[in-house]
DNA sequence: CTTACGATCATCT
DNA sequence: GATGATCGTAAGC
């Protein structure tokens, strides 16, 4: 059988930008009950703290960013527009503030339920944007904070995959922060959400 | 192809 | 009371 590993603690401890960039090409997995679905990150977002007027985090602690004062390698999930989840994972050591939004994934196991969940859209589309890949996968508030470096309803594998090139441009739909270039994605991939 | 807008609510001012 | 790390639909070109 072979040894699976997740991402470590010390992965997600390091700095928020360069773990952003490092994610891309791992594999995330969703368990759901019986069912086990998975995709390939292709786009991520790095967010960090009272040095980024685009974070959560810019002015300190509140109620809905906690998550993202903590320990690395957690779940930070919040609720948007009035429709939407978006699924981030922390980063930085305790203390310092940083988490790094999932944009984009390219499905590659239960693909079926992600249909099911997502109202059967096609397969490019079901998991190229923030809101869309957690509606996908089921995600939503239940699992803020789960502890995403160990078996589990979410985590990460860390897959050796590589021999693809990446980009970076400005994150998106943000109104600050626009000069740095903190988004990074797969080039010439069909499930990011802009090109 | 592009732009515009409504949904709908937690969070912040 | 306004806004938003979004999305789907509709309408315009």
């Amino acid at each position: 059988m072979k040894d699976i590993r997740l991402l470590s603690r010390d992965f997600y401890s390091r700095d928020t930008v360069r773990v952003a960039k490092n994610l891309l090409g791992k594999r995330l997995v969703r368990v759901r009950g019986r069912t086990r679905m998975a995709g390939r990150i292709v786009e991520a977002e790095a967010y960090r703290g009272s040095d980024d007027p685009a974070s959560h985090a810019y002015r300190g602690k509140t109620p809905r960013n906690t998550p993202m004062f903590g320990e690395p390698g957690h779940a930070y999930i919040y609720f948007t527009y009035g429709n939407h989840y978006c699924l981030n994972i922390t980063t930085q050591r305790s203390g310092i503030a940083g988490a790094v939004l999932i944009r984009a994934l390219q499905p590659l196991e239960g693909i079926r339920t992600m249909k099911r969940l997502r109202s059967l859209v096609p397969e490019s589309e079901l998991t190229n944007g923030p809101g869309k890949l957690t509606k996908a996968l089921g995600i939503d508030k239940s699992l803020n904070e789960v502890d995403m470096t160990k078996w589990g309803p979410l985590f990460v594998e860390d897959t050796e995959y590589d021999g693809f090139e990446i980009a970076r441009s400005s994150r998106i739909g943000i109104k600050e922060g626009l000069d740095r270039k903190w988004r990074f994605y797969v080039v010439g991939s069909k499930c990011v959400s802009r090109r």
